[in-house]
Parts: C-alpha cells; sequence; structure tokens
DNA sequence: TCAAGAAATGATATATTATAACATATCACC
DNA sequence: GGTGATATGTTATAATATATCATTTCTTGA
C-alpha cells in the first residue's frame, strides 16, 4: 500500500510553506500577480487538507476583519483555480490545494466522507482507460472530472 | 468506432417509450410509487439526451400551468435518482435520464460541450483502473463521479 | 516622476441552486 | 370508511455564484 493521504500528526506546515513556495514559482513563471488576498485564500484553503468552500472561506476573512464580499473571493478561486493551484470538488462545490501544480495531467480525486480529507492521484492507468473509452467512441475530451468517494485507509482503521 | 450518442434523426420517441417502460418496471420491482408528477417529470428529462436543471423543468411545469414549486422538482429528482432512473450530472447540476437502470456499475458520463447531449457509458476497463488505484492506496470506494467533457464525434465532424 | 492604461479589488445587487418546516392531500391497507 | 404512511403543496430561507460599475493599485513608458 503506498501513502496517498498524508500521514496523521506530519509536519503541515511544511505542506504550507512548500505548497506557497510552489505557487509563488508558478505565478512567477506566468507572469501572474501573487497578491495579498490571492495569497491569503490560498493560504487557507491550505490550512487543511480538506475541501473548503467559497462561503468558508469568505466567513473566515470576514471573522478575520476584512470587509470582504464574494465576489472577491470567486475571483481568487478563479486565479488560483485558472493556474491550477487549486481545484475545484465539483460533487461538494469546494476548493483544495493542488500539491503538484506543475504535473499535466488528468486528475483524479479521492474524497473521505469520514475525515474529508481529500487527495489528487496521478494515476496513469486511469487515464489511459479514460482516454481509451474516449478514443472507442471517437470523443474529443477537453476536461474531466474524477471524483472518488468513499473511505481513505486511516478512516477505515481508527 | 462504436455508438455511444445516438444517432442523429433516431426516433427519439422510442427513447422515452422504452425509458418509461423501463421505469415502470423498475418502480414495480421496488414497490416505488411512480406517481404522475415524477412520471411527468421524467418525460421531460427524457424530451432530449440533454441533461436538465432542476429549475428548467420547474419552469417548464410552470409553463404548462402546473402550480409547482422548487420542493416538488427536487422531490421527484431525488426519488428518480435514488432508483437511479436519472442520473445528477455533478458538473453541470443537471440531470439526464440513464438508459440502463437495471446495471449495477460505476457509471460514466461523456458530455459534449457543443451540442449538450450526454451520454452514458459502461466501461469495465475504466471501471477497473479505478478499483485498482482505490485498491493500491486502501481507499474504499463508495461512490464515484466520472465525468467527461469534450466534442462528441458528430459535432467534431459536423 | 508622473500620466495613462491595465489589472485588481470594493461594493451593491441579483441570479442560480437547493432545502427546511409545516400543512394538506392522496394512497394502501385493514 | 377509518387510519397510518406516503406524497405533494406552500412558504420561507439557505447556499452557491455572477453581473455591473466604482475605486484603488500596479505597470510601464514618456
Ligand atoms: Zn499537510
Ligand atoms: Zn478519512
Ligand atoms: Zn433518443
Ligand atoms: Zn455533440
Amino acid at each position: 500500500m503506498t501513502d496517498l493521504f498524508p500521514k496523521k500528526g506530519h509536519d503541515h506546515d511544511r505542506c504550507i510553506d512548500s505548497a506557497i513556495a510552489q505557487a509563488e514559482k508558478v505565478c512567477e513563471a506566468e507572469s501572474a500577480r501573487f497578491t495579498d488576498m490571492r495569497r491569503k485564500v490560498f493560504s487557507l484553503i491550505w490550512q487543511s487538507h480538506k475541501a473548503v468552500t467559497a462561503y468558508e472561506l469568505l466567513d473566515i476573512l470576514q471573522s478575520e476583519g476584512l470587509r470582504v464580499q464574494p465576489p472577491t473571493v470567486y475571483r481568487a478561486l478563479e486565479f488560483l483555480t485558472d493556474l491550477r493551484l487549486v481545484h475545484r470538488i465539483e460533487s461538494l462545490n469546494a476548493y483544495f490545494g493542488c500539491d503538484q501544480p506543475d504535473c499535466d495531467h488528468l486528475g483524479q480525486y479521492f474524497i473521505c466522507t469520514k475525515c474529508g480529507r481529500v487527495a489528487e492521484a496521478v494515476d496513469e492507468d486511469m487515464s489511459i482507460a479514460v482516454r481509451k473509452a474516449a478514443k472507442q467512441v471517437a470523443f474529443k475530451i477537453e476536461a474531466t472530472t474524477i471524483e472518488i468517494k468513499g473511505l481513505c485507509h486511516d478512516c477505515t482503521t481508527h
């Protein structure tokens, strides 16, 4: 069994720092501005490995005294998802931080229904199967949404 | 190349009749009541092979003079999706009719971004790849959302 | 350095999607 | 026909998302 979800008790500050460092690099490469608001939203998303909704982010920002409205949050989310620094989970209307934004793939997401964590997989066999199925029916893929809900390893054993 | 999306000019009345006949059978088998409202909503969904939103259904029902409110539509949709007669497309917040409700599978949906049609696939290789990937990371699957957006064969050639 | 245009955010309003809660009607069964 | 269960009606509101225009901040080049 390989790890996909981070271990309990891992050093999550390192996850956050690494994610921010990567984001800075991506923005730099794209000549995109990693503004305070975008950085703030990105950090909030990375506070956990769970997916977080736009209005949860809004509540946090407002609770910190910022006079932020929904469009501000959605704009930051659009910026981050366009750069693939953040992914939207369609079946949750929620967003979570990508830990491999440099990877050019059809993403697959494992979502634990017990602990709420999300993990992104880069499974080549899945991608191949999807592309093969599409080819068989002469379908030209533009985007895929592959979201797998269930119990993560930790949640089946604890 | 095998067909997945129905041919243009096919006899869609047959699709509708067949879907309703199947739905009646499923409801019978489950001792579930295929009431007028549920039948009406189901028929509306089957007016095309596109996915349709709850509020589009509501508008149609109201335009026909029925005094229907959102909960009525959502209840019918819940009934139909529970029986797997209708599937929800998460990335569209929309619903479309299943043409193989008897099949016990992890569904995969091809969604044409040009013509709007949706087709359900039952691709065993895709299911195997998903189950294998889950097994590798000791993830216990409860449900899957596999939605593939792009251009159907008709829309790439016409 | 600062003027002009571009980009980002603020602010207000509203659209879209979905559900809670309780009342009424209909159905299945005895 | 009475009774409990199921379905629908009705009203209100929650949750998610976007349109529009004003203001601020940034970039860039004279
Ligand atoms: Zn972490
Ligand atoms: Zn878990
Ligand atoms: Zn048809
Ligand atoms: Zn098409």
